[in-house]
DNA sequence: CCTGTTTGTAGGAATTTCCTACACGCAAAA
DNA sequence: TTTTGCGTGTAGGAAATTCCTACAAACAGG
């Protein structure tokens, strides 16, 4: 129901510590399977019939040569496969149609929030072409908050408090509430905020002032 | 026993995406707390003094300044902070020698895995100066791949199996032992990995070939 | 041969995740 | 105004996970 099969994917990233973070993140989701991982532009063409990835997540600026060529040579190669370009900064409209024409399914920018680049992960799975709504940066998390503000207060306290660390016994008592209960706020305003694990609500809630703590 | 109070911590990172990456891995840390964040230099100097932060996390190249120069002035604000440089560079001895004199507490570049970054962290938590063993990238994972090397025939196999996403309870029927066993075997292999979750072994397996399935 | 460490195996307790349930209240529809 | 329906506060169950502890057999030294 989710999707389709898994998604094979080669990274492309110079750096390290960033391909190591992003590789845990999109790592975490069960449908990624890591087929392969380059830092550089020529490697991961040598490198690509042999791993035969279905979506190739690559920078913009590599060290040895412009992303978009790499991408475009990866492309001839395998043409069914579906790149992710990162540009390191916000993607113009005139860009963003040079990139498509060049058969580019999305661009994510390195401004951009990372969730953004597992949904657009997740959407040119198919080879589908994905267009960020807003890769101008300017606003964030417009989904998210407005997600927030739909909050019903109970769930709101419990946000809080969550982000807070307070471990989920202590929300219970606190609330004269059972764990199970807290669990459910729990559960239902990860669904409602679209998030997955506690870091990502601990930073939300550090962003928008989230107020007192009642 | 595991350490002192909570980490105060102040991230300066330009990128949005390299920012939320780093965020969520060190938050899964119960031990931080974040207690700022910015883009730019001038506003960490602005926002330093109603943060008090204990650690301030900071990139060298910022777009509005040096990180190094945000760091001296930021120390001269607050003399107990303890800096952690985040280089763009490997870091040569002779440089670290001038961040070191600066009351910088430790560098770690962007080639260097993250994991290192939480490493660092937890090291200069309480202002002790922190330099890591080899930052002059070449060798990545020294000790996990010792660590790998160490493992039992029987830990190999089940970190083999995990890595490949199978789960808990086919790998126990697989090897025609209890779940519990099979978790048994994954408590260890994360310790002596030095590990936290899946993501962390799937790549680290990923990267040393770890031959076939038995 | 005695002893300390590793390895294969597993159990228990507490927590978490993922679902389902259900009564109540408010709101829109009829 | 009566009905129908959705959101909200509350909670239970099943399965999975985490964090410990246990323990016998194998092995490694001394």
């Amino acid at each position: 129901m989710v999707g389709q099969r898994k998604i094979r994917l080669y990274v492309t990233v110079g750096q390290r510590m960033l391909r190591d973070s992003l590789l845990f993140q999109l790592l975490l989701n069960d449908d990624v399977e890591l087929v392969g991982e380059s830092e550089t532009g020529v490697d991961t063409l040598n490198r690509l019939s042999a791993t035969r990835p279905g979506v190739l997540l690559i920078e913009e600026n590599l060290r040895d040569n412009d992303g978009l060529t790499i991408a475009e040579s990866a492309l001839s190669l395998q043409p069914s496969l579906s790149v992710l370009l990162i540009s390191d900064t916000p993607v113009s409209t005139g860009r963003l149609a040079i990139y498509l024409e060049a058969g580019i399914k999305a661009v994510v920018s390195k401004h951009q929030p990372v969730q953004e680049l597992m949904k657009t992960l997740l959407y040119i799975r198919n080879g589908q072409v994905y267009v960020s709504a807003r890769n101008t940066a300017a606003d964030d998390t417009p989904t998210a908050l407005a997600a927030y503000r739909a909050l019903s207060g109970r769930e709101r306290e419990v946000a809080h408090l969550m982000a807070s660390r307070i471990p989920v016994r202590d929300i219970a008592e606190q609330l004269g509430v059972s764990c199970k209960t807290v669990h459910s706020y729990k559960d239902r305003i990860f669904v409602k905020l679209g998030f997955e694990r506690l870091p990502e609500l601990i930073l939300f809630m550090h962003r928008h002032q989230h107020g007192a703590t009642s």
